[in-house]
RNA sequence: GCGGAUGUGGCGAAAUUGGUAGACGCACUAGACUUAGGAUCUAGCGCCGCGAGGCAUGGGGGUUCGAGUCCCUCCAUCCGCACCA
């Protein structure tokens, strides 16, 4: 066999792999470990294309070199298989999700399988699977039988809080619960009934059922989480979203919302992803301050992290959906006010988002009174403030809030100065933190940060308000009102959740015969048949899609436990993901409610570790790249890209698949689009060129590479150095076939390597110091670029060194064999049959990398360029120990360099060590 | 508007972190071998110039003997957030 035949290779190899469990890890080992993770793919009817495997195919490089390293690699695979696109699919044809999400499964686990993963398959979970969502349910349990405790921050058992209650009431309690938690006694707790101590202790819960106010999608029956609804509308499917008040399951995620920000220094994860989740937790440091009302015992609180601007404060506003609307709302401004907050409730997201800039408010007939001044201000109500943030009421300062601004021009009221520095114009407002307060009593004087802390200080003297920290972030929605997902496990006692007992669980999702919602508007399970724990109607709910996801990474560890969530062996020795491999899109999702459940898990000393990943690297999203033909208008012809300049034409998508290195193929394109099987093309240079964009990869584009193909063509090992030499794995890049062909090349070359005359042939001569610098020159630079994953550069290296090895005509064992050890992370096929044929019995994974000697990469002479006044004349070699005085001794001294210098005296000479020799005259 | 990232040949990209810019690959050009092949090999390939040489890392300015790299400023593209008080 002495052409490189790679469809036989890959499937023999990957037979051998399957038959002999070669990538089955085990927890017990004396060897450090290393948890390599991908983000676990939905299984989408689509099958993988040709953007998905470049995370996996760089994760899976790094753990094979990890392997080679002398680490127990721990890379595992499974599928997050609850889903929408399914269970919309069972609407349309009645089939049953789970029919289609095992059909999507065997699809893309035969697609990983081409590509050559070093997976641990027996270790392989599927969130959809009893087997596994039991232990969701299991934690879901923990969260509902935890509260948070303020004091201890962490979260606890709720037998704690019990204990407490008990004992006092919940007066000197800190504890994260619902706004409106009634303070109580001791007493009242113990006369409470057991109903109404249950709806108290559902207030403190870490996971609790309550009237919230939800993003609503009717074209989708179901809530959304705030990351999963994009401008108005949802992720999935593009519907609007619409805001609504339900009884909906939430978690408490707002308990963890310091933690979860401060757990972002320490760990090694891409700065946009740890901004992107500092921008959602949003905390902001400020005071809450009590206005009265004039002729009112109403108080109005208000947030703000300026309060060094309260003496410019002219107006109030409060939210049209605000508790102070009504009480505040004379009755001669009654009709109005009703009118103006119909109107805003009305509005959808959308609506609301898109008018942003139209300015719009009533008053409501009330007056508060400066809390220092005294001054009557006037309180109006306008959509700009939100409810849902601070206490639904602002201080508005118009000189110095852009928003407060422009009301108090449309309204006509007062904007006062309160800074020297302050330079507003007709239309801007000047939120400057510069110079000094001015008209502001006993803040005068101060500079705005020392107004901040001095104006708390006062507040809280005064005993009219306190310090305070508000955070962006909001509780998570728990509940979907769908079929294709985890069972709740929780039945209704008299009203009162209550929660299935352990030994019942897996809480199995029943079958129902249609998925549509009840035509009482009941969610999907409302079909189910004795859907029930003994007589009591379970939740109809079920979990959304982030609750597999947020510890699916502690199951792996010990994926086939069936008596625990892990054992505790497993989880001591694999501790936390090394590196996690994913899609940015996840930053405000996913990668923030599992750090969420981690930290939870935690606290209850369930897992050892509260962040679960200490890197994570963001591969960049393959866009599309499409391919266009230029149609002349009004006719049936076509020109190439360079002349449709002297034509008006439309462009037309062209299948990428028919087109090589933007040259369509006619022949096929006519084929392609029948009404083209008679048209004229018009050549350049015998060429039609398509023109080419960057577009979402998307059939409707025809711009969709599958791997599949690629495969059939080049074989997986081509395609997967392709794909890492594409460029850095962080960026997003629009993918292009064209260069495949220079990857391919350089396999084969490899390859023949190994081949003189048509045989295997290896020499076991000693190989000569040029030869064993090439290796060693690879050794280095490929292990320095597999730490830092600069897979690109290191597929060059490669190149390089099979160009020098094959000018040099090297086939030396003692070259060769190390070379196939270093290039099997990136090419496992073919270095296992090379590494078969040198009659070695056991796997290439099973070899390790081969040592690095620095020796053979130092030189005997070093070559400096050297500069006359920064200006670069030439290369001259000096003996690799020369020291820097010898160095501008001999430099001096070279005659060319005399002659540079031009009989000048060098005024300062810069020797640095094996980089450069500049002269400066 | 706020926050983040990125700008280098015809294209994808390198650049040991301040030291010969464009490695490696694609495309292209010329040649060799060929029972013409989508095989292999050799050479060329940033721009201007016959040449010596000059100009080049989004634009402008600065620091330095020396800047793709550091500083200031402007511009463009992409991504995230968006009435968060």
């Amino acid at each position: 066999m002495a052409e490189y035949n790679f469809k036989e290779v890959e499937s023999k190899w990957q037979k051998q792999w399957e038959e002999s469990n070669l990538y089955k890890v085990s927890n017990i080992s004396d060897k450090p470990k290393y948890y390599v993770l991908d983000m676990f793919p939905y299984p989408s009817g689509a099958g993988l294309h040709v953007g998905h495997p470049l995370g996996y195919i760089a994760s899976d490089i790094v753990s094979r070199y990890k392997r080679l390293k002398g680490f127990n690699v721990l890379h595992p695979m499974g599928f997050d298989s609850f889903g929408l696109p399914a269970e919309q699919y069972a609407i349309q044809t009645g089939q049953h999700p789970a029919i289609t999400t095992d059909d999507n499964i065997a699809r893309y686990k035969e697609q990983l399988k081409a590509l050559g993963f070093s997976y641990d398959w027996s270790r392989e979970l599927r969130t959809s699977d009893p087997s596994f969502y039991k232990w969701t349910q299991w934690i879901f349990k923990l969260i509902f039988n935890s509260w948070y405790n303020n004091n201890t921050d962490k979260a606890e058992p709720i037998e704690t809080l019990i204990a407490k209650l008990n004992e006092s009431g919940n007066q000197e309690l800190n504890a994260a619960c619902d706004e409106d938690t009634p303070a109580i006694t001791a007493e009242e707790w113990n006369n409470y009934s057991e109903k109404e101590q249950q709806l108290l202790l559902l207030k403190y819960r870490l996971t609790y059922q309550a009237e919230t106010t939800v993003n609503w999608c009717p074209a989708l029956g179901t809530v959304l989480s705030n990351d999963e609804v994009k401008d108005g509308f949802s992720e999935r499917g593009g519907h609007p979203v619409v805001k609504k008040k339900m009884p909906q399951w939430s978690m408490r995620i707002t308990a963890y919302a310091d933690r979860l920000l401060t757990g972002l220094d320490n760990i090694d994860w891409p700065e946009p992803i740890k901004e992107m989740q500092r921008n959602w937790i949003g905390r902001s440091n400020g005071a809450e301050i009590d206005f009265a009302v004039e002729n009112s015992d109403e108080k109005i609180r208000v947030f703000t992290t300026r309060i060094d601007t309260i003496f410019g404060t002219s107006f109030m506003v409060i939210a049209p959906e605000s508790d102070y609307t009504q009480p505040l709302t004379t009755k001669e401004q009654k009709e109005q006010v009703e009118e103006y907050v119909n109107i805003a409730r009305n509005r959808s997201e959308r609506e609301r988002m898109s008018d942003a800039k139209n300015v719009t408010g009533v008053f409501t007939g009330s007056y508060a009174i400066h809390p220092f001044n005294g001054d009557k201000i006037p309180v109006y109500v306008a959509d700009y403030v939100l409810a849902g943030y601070g206490t639904g009421a602002v201080m508005a300062v118009p000189s110095g809030d852009q928003r407060d601004f422009d009301f108090a021009k449309k309204f006509d009221l007062p904007i006062p100065l309160i800074n020297d520095a302050q330079k507003i114009t007709e239309t801007e407002a000047d939120p400057t933190k510069e110079g000094k307060i001015i008209n502001s009593d006993f803040l005068n004087g101060l500079s705005p940060l020392e107004a901040m802390e001095k104006g708390i200080q006062e507040v809280e003297n005064r005993g009219i308000g306190v310090r305070k920290i508000n955070f962006k972030l909001r509780d998570a929605i728990f509940g979907r009102q769908r079929y294709w997902g985890e069972p709740i496990p929780v039945y209704y006692e008299d009203g009162i959740p209550k929660l299935v007992p352990d030994d019942e669980l897996p809480l199995n999702l029943p079958k129902i015969d249609e998925y549509l919602p009840t035509e009482d508007g009941d969610p999907p399970l409302g079909r189910a048949q004795n859907w029930n724990y003994s007589g009591k109607s379970y939740e109809l709910s079920t979990m959304p899609g982030w609750a597999g996801s947020s510890w699916y990474f502690f199951r792996y560890m010990d994926s086939q436990n069936s008596g625990e969530f892990s054992s505790d062996e497993a989880r001591k020795y694999w501790q936390d993901v090394d590196l996690y491999m994913g899609g940015s899109e996840h930053a405000t999702g996913h990668l923030l409610y599992s750090r969420f459940w981690t930290k939870f898990l935690y606290d209850l000393g369930i897992v050892e570790v509260d962040e679960y990943a200490r890197k994570l690297v963001n591969q960049g999203m393959i866009q599309g790249r499409s391919s266009f033909a230029y149609r002349v208008n009004g006719e049936n012809k076509y020109v190439s890209k360079a002349l449709k300049g002297s034509y008006s034409t439309t462009p037309i998508h062209v299948d990428v698949n028919i087109v090589k290195d933007d040259i369509l193929d006619i022949e096929a394109f006519k084929k392609f689009k029948s009404d083209a099987k008679d048209a004229k093309f018009i050549l350049d240079n015998n060429k039609f060129e398509c023109g080419w964009e960057v577009e979402k990869m998307s059939k409707r584009w025809f711009n969709v590479v599958n791997p599949d193909d690629l495969v059939e063509r080049y074989g997986a090992d081509t395609l997967r150095m392709y794909e890492m030499f594409l460029g850095p794995i962080e960026q997003s890049k629009p993918w292009n076939t064209n260069g495949i062909e220079g990857v391919y090349k350089f396999l084969r070359k490899f390859w023949s390597l190994y081949f003189s005359t048509g045989s295997f042939r290896i020499s076991d001569e000693s190989p000569t110091k040029e030869e064993l610098k090439v290796l060693h020159g690879a050794i280095k630079k490929i292990a320095e670029d597999a730490e830092n994953l600069s897979l690109n550069t290191s597929v060059s290296t490669f190149m390089i060194a099979v160009n020098e090895l094959s000018t040099l005509k090297c086939n030396k064992r003692e070259i060769l064999e190390p070379l196939t050890v270093i290039l099997s992370p990136f090419a496992p096929h073919i270095t296992e049959e090379i590494w078969y044929l040198l009659g070695n019995k056991t796997s290439v994974v099973d070899a390790s990398y081969p040592v690095l000697e620095e020796k053979y990469l130092i030189e005997d002479t070093i070559e400096y360029p050297v500069s006359v006044n920064g200006k670069m004349r030439a290369k001259i070699n000096f003996p690799a120990d020369a020291s820097k005085e010898s160095i501008e001794e001999g430099a001096l001294n070279n005659e060319t360099i005399q002659k540079w210098l031009d009989g000048k005296e060098p005024r300062k000479v810069i020797v640095v060590p094996k980089k450069i020799v500049n002269i400066v005259v």
